[in-house]
DNA sequence: TTAATACATAAGCACATTATTATCTATCAA
DNA sequence: TTGATAGATAATAATGTGCTTATGTATTAA
């Protein structure tokens, strides 16, 4: 079960703390709408891939996101089980789609579309 | 004009970043409904004065908090004009209220308030 | 005026965070 | 198999953050 409310006020810090950096907040609502894979977090922000899995790991660690390997690809997105789920969800509300970068890389023939 | 939504996503990692410290969101938590000067916040978080300032800086920098001087006392509340006030009001939504620490103040004789 | 209280700020240090470099495993395609 | 791609992780370097100590200003009370 998830709720809107923080049981403490060192959890609530924690979250936000995680989210208060550019490019993890930006993956966050990323994947809020898309399942994305690293390769493409790495395109997407110009970034080396140790630091988009470090980035990632900190979010996994917190159990805000959740991954899924498909084939030689590792697919990221939104855990929705998480018991701080619409916490997340409510501060991305107010967060600017982020969803042009990804229509960028298509563009660029970068997306990876794999079947099913 | 203050609304929910943020302009861009560096901005809102940064007023993220801000709130992602327990103290200072359990500072703009208590503000949220109380006008508080630095000494009692000294007093219920057991910090130095000038940590309690400095974070108290960092808040003002970002319009988030105003003060007014009243007498000896420099009051902090949360900043109503700012254009990001609502976005803060809906984080400070799911955060634990932090009451108890003002009524455990007045409990100890504490708690400042002056006339008017 | 003098002393005390409230607060701000600067400098320095300790610790945390982020990015880079190097290396390792897993999967896939030849 | 072998080579290439995707990704994780460890070690390290660069940077940022938060705290303490020291000191300055403003206000009040003596």
């Amino acid at each position: 079960m998830s709720t809107k409310s923080i049981d403490s006020i060192e959890k609530a810090a924690q979250i936000l703390k995680l989210l208060g950096d550019k490019t993890r907040l930006s993956m966050v609502k990323l994947i809020e709408n898309n399942e994305c894979c690293v390769c493409e977090f790495v395109d997407i922000y110009q970034a080396s891939q140790p630091s988009i899995s470090q980035h990632l790991r900190k979010l996994r660690d917190a159990e805000l996101v959740k991954e899924r390997r498909k084939g030689q690809w590792v697919f990221y997105s939104l855990n929705k089980e998480s018991q701080y789920y619409e916490f997340v969800l409510g501060i991305l509300e107010s967060v600017p789609s982020q969803d042009e970068r990804l229509k960028e890389l298509e563009k660029q023939g970068l997306r990876i579309s794999c079947c099913e």
